[in-house]
DNA sequence: GACATTTTACCGAACAATCGGTACAGTATA
DNA sequence: TATACTGTACCGATTGTTCGGTAAAATGTC
């Protein structure tokens, strides 16, 4: 198995039980790989498994969600492109979002200079698109943060109340908010 | 020591750290009782440690909060008022939600419907004052959810941004967003 | 009021289980 | 043969929990 491979099987791992309550053997059993292994691969332990998945999953939202913002067309249409990806990438919600998930107990001593800096990276982009249609910076930032407020607000109501529709609706509102 | 007081001490560690962080070492430290002692109050162990301060937060949320939008006044002002009992009961943002870190990992699966049950109430109360203002009652559903997520993002980005001002921000556009 | 009894509040020490992590011998592959 | 990888056994530390017991306060009995 190629390290890729095994990170990607330690996504949802991470992604379902957190840091903390990712343990050893449960991803020693979600990877496939024994614990000698996983340290094989990852000699820093735990922490270091953690940091590369973050890392991997941050680079597939900037493949999969920030590429729409950037290139041709006009901001309307891509950002609505963005909510079309990002309703992909969440899995309309079931997913919850790594940055939030690594902002919580150890996980947040260990890693949050790197979390800060990947969502002021996000908050940055998405405003960047917004100054394109004449708003003035400073309400672009305002904007673009209440929105990534919205939907990371939408993602914990969705895993609390069972129900993909608040993410569904954040995702709705989105454009018209942003941009009006 | 009365077992209230020891609830009271045991807020802030169960906030901080979150259920899976909060050892029962830590709980003793917090509260100032041995490990022994605590299960002389809370005989389940750590999950009705959590349970009750749950419920206790719960508690005064709804006399901090909620109370504010029953009774006399124009909904304009009950929202008001709710805002700024928010603004004092999260402590401007730097405090975390309960409800919020008890639907993570382990705590989930031991509170999830508790903490649904309760979140559930919080729109409806919400969604209730927005019908007294003619608002119709799925519009209204709707707006009180949007406010909700709203809130609770911001609360993950002030804790991710060191920065109260996403909370501050947030509580400002929320009359409106409901009203209008 | 004086004494006996029970209840309450609390703690030190130990429990089994699991935690993250390591050592090492072995197997595969080149 | 050299390197990459892996299974097994193991480590010290910490987890949540329980046991046995103490000191004091409350309660009952006379």
């Amino acid at each position: 198995m190629s390290k890729e491979e095994a990170i990607i099987k330690l996504v949802p791992a991470f992604r379902q039980y957190g840091y903390e309550g990712a343990t050893l053997s449960l991803l020693s059993q979600a990877s496939g790989l024994g614990k000698a292994s996983l340290y094989h691969y990852f000699p820093g332990g735990k922490s270091e498994m953690a940091a590369v998945v973050s890392e991997y999953v941050s680079d597939l939202f900037e493949k999969m969600v920030l590429k729409t913002l950037q290139g041709e067309g006009t901001p309307e249409l891509k950002i609505q492109a963005m909510c079309s990806s990002m309703a992909e990438f969440y899995k309309d919600g079931k997913n919850a979002c790594f940055l939030a998930i690594m902002s919580f107990g150890e996980a947040d001593k260990l890693f949050h200079d790197r979390v800060k800096a990947r969502l002021q990276e996000l908050i940055q982009a998405l405003a960047q698109v917004l100054t394109e249609t004449g708003i003035k910076s400073e309400i672009a930032h305002k904007r673009s943060l209440d929105a990534i407020a919205t939907v990371q607000g939408a993602l914990i109501l969705v895993r609390i109340l069972d129900s993909t529709e608040p993410f569904e609706r954040a995702l709705e509102s989105l454009p018209a908010r942003l941009l009006n």
